[in-house]
DNA sequence: CGGTGATATGATATACTGTATCAAATGTCC
DNA sequence: GGACATTTGATACAGTATATCATATCACCG
């Protein structure tokens, strides 16, 4: 996850989104693809407030609602996710998926960087370890926090 | 769980958490067992200004910093559980247990009421699912939506 | 086209959540 | 009973998020 073309990255997930879009009747607002753009300049998690403070030279006239706003259009759209644990926000790299609730995120303590990925065994043990009691899941949060591959192989390189 | 002997949750988690501190040296100051009760009122989660607002009757001059610390406090010896997905509070019903954070909580949308689950297959298999990442897991935060068994039943009883 | 209703943004205020800091009080232990 | 650590008091402030009303833009239809 660190050696790779983060550019593409980035336009791979905007282009991604448009497409969704379109084919959705949505609107990709120019402020909603700079949130996303400005989401996806790292893997780590990105805070509202900070988002604010760097989209403004792009939009001297932006608050937080506008921020909050686009954050929660992206998120219906399931272009990011929400980090629970951090109030933070993490761009979605399986847009292809139907079921965007069944992921976990893999949080490295060391460089931040946040890995999203499926997890429908994880889930399914879930339901059993649960059926005793007779809770009907919908919906599952799963946060992970440890080291990444990278960081336990070398210091972390850059953050 | 909604036809209990609540008096008897709140009690026991009181006198566990007595005997917890006297073992470790730990004091289970007065302010410190009170916003424990308080948590315990219920079996849903507690806001930290919900309980500045319930502790002023007995503690005037609470403050923001009282509740806080008083959290921190419970938080380090397990004697509760921060709800991530709510930025809430509640008692940690499995004191006995050593591996406080491999447990999973089902929250009911319905009644708000949160039971706490050891989750041991569910952990182990999603180290399974995240061994090919080669991310090495410490610590996880689970957190479960969906309708306990007394709100898929019947009509949720009283909130 | 031009109107009309829905959607998006601007602008302001405010609510909610949590921490920093320094001083005073209390407990512990020799 | 004095020294040190822990807890609490008190104040300020940082960080996160939403409510609300006004204005602008878009989509669609007549």
């Amino acid at each position: 996850m660190n050696t790779h073309n983060h550019d593409h990255c980035i336009e791979s997930a905007l282009a991604h989104a448009e497409k969704r879009c379109m084919e959705r009747g949505a609107r990709f607002t120019p402020i909603r693809r700079k949130v996303l753009q400005l989401i996806w300049e790292s893997h780590q998690a990105a805070k509202a407030y900070d988002l604010l403070d760097r989209i403004k030279p792009f939009d001297r006239g932006a608050t937080p609602m506008t921020i909050y706003r686009a954050l929660q259009f992206l998120q219906d759209q399931g272009f990011i996710h929400r980090v629970e644990t951090l109030n933070a926000f993490v761009g979605c790299s399986h847009m292809e998926h139907q079921h965007q609730h069944e992921i976990m995120l893999l949080i490295c303590e060391s460089c931040q960087q946040i890995e999203e990925r499926p997890a429908p065994n994880m889930i399914e043990m879930m339901h059993e370890e649960i059926a005793n009691s007779s809770f009907h899941a919908r919906r599952s949060t799963i946060e992970i926090y440890g080291t990444c591959h990278s960081c336990a192989v070398l210091p972390p390189a850059s953050v």
